[in-house]
DNA sequence: CTTGACATCGAACGCCCGTTCGACTATGCT
DNA sequence: AGCATAGTCGAACGGGCGTTCGATGTCAAG
């Protein structure tokens, strides 16, 4: 048995597959793969593409053009990024956004994640101006969570959470500036990971 | 004319792509949104297909199957994550890696990208134990880049860079450890950027 | 009322798709 | 020699595919 328990041409076939899907945005057809391997035979393909299947490397197949798919590609969403006036979380509509970030989506519903771009240094050593950070929505959340706070007019920051029995309070992490109590401020979801560019 | 430009009828076609690619991995066919939009004529979803690559928000059909793809969906790739020890840049060969990390594929080759999990706090302050960092292959570097450098053993570390005149020297941020030479270890790629888990 | 944009239909054409079949050639183990 | 494994081929079947066509309906603007 080799290396990987793969044959040379099933490997060569499974990179074929790969690059040719993260190319085109799809993956290829039986016999798209033939002249990529350089064989005459859809056949050939088909029969590698089972013993591919049996070792469980691809997606089974349903009779489907272009199914051929790796099983070890993470599923991957792509959330949107909305600056820093994210709109309301029930709102389906698209209020276009700056762009996507690619996430993968293991834990949970990607759907109900979003994307933000930092601004300013109220949150030094955490978060730095031009981050990007993911924010899951949700509308409560616990002490020392980074949250994103949305006001009445539209405003919204990120800051750190602390539950007092006064109510709720944000603290920047920058000791420059000093805590203040939430007010009409609604938490509008969690920061669960950060994107910084170096 | 609408908000976007769009009809309802187009926004919903969309959408409708959207979320099938990334429900399923590849695109729909003509006649799979048919039933999604709930049509029954193939010439109806092409129809729309058309507008909406007029106004630029589809890719160019070829006449391929499943080829309808948006164009604002930015290009991903997925960059294999090695754990600390990566194997050499020319070894097109698969050293299966841990997993995969999705990126933009926006500027230069996504090919020359991989990915290097954390351990430790040797630079502490940059970068945290656990995190994830996205490295460009490459073998020289500038002052105050953060590298990967290998040693022969197949050893690697992450650290700052300090190009001296006695030779390259190795900087921890973390001040509880010492800057020391680079001695037998080779640039092998430079940190591009980071990836936390909050 | 006429015109134009938007939207849909059913039918059809021809090609390409996934799949299957039988036959063939190596190579290597028993 | 016998046999299993890996790999290839060409041909064929049936169906799904992208695409095109002519006809029809709706609705707001002129």
């Amino acid at each position: 048995m080799e290396k990987n328990g793969l044959t040379p041409r099933q490997q060569q076939i499974l990179e074929l597959l790969g690059r040719f899907t993260t190319d085109h945005g799809y993956p290829p057809t039986v016999r798209e793969l033939c002249r990529l391997a350089g064989v005459s035979s859809p056949d050939t393909i088909q029969y590698h593409l089972d013993k591919l299947r049996e070792k469980g490397l691809l997606e089974e197949a349903k009779g489907r053009s272009r199914s051929a798919q790796m099983t070890t590609m993470e599923r991957v969403a792509m959330i949107p990024l909305l600056g820093l006036v994210p709109a309301g979380p029930t709102a389906g509509a698209y209020a276009e956004p700056m762009g996507h970030v690619p996430v993968v989506a293991d834990r949970g519903d990607p759907a109900s994640l979003f994307a933000l771009k930092i601004k300013g240094d109220s949150m030094q050593s955490t978060l730095h101006d031009g981050d990007t950070v993911v924010v899951r929505w949700q509308e409560t959340a616990s002490t020392n969570d980074v949250v994103v706070v949305r006001y009445e007019d539209g405003e919204a920051t990120v800051k750190r959470l602390k539950v007092k029995p006064a109510g709720l309070v944000l603290v920047p992490d920058n000791t420059k500036y000093d805590p203040f109590p939430i007010g009409e401020g609604r938490i509008a979801g969690k920061v669960i990971s950060l994107i910084r560019k170096l």
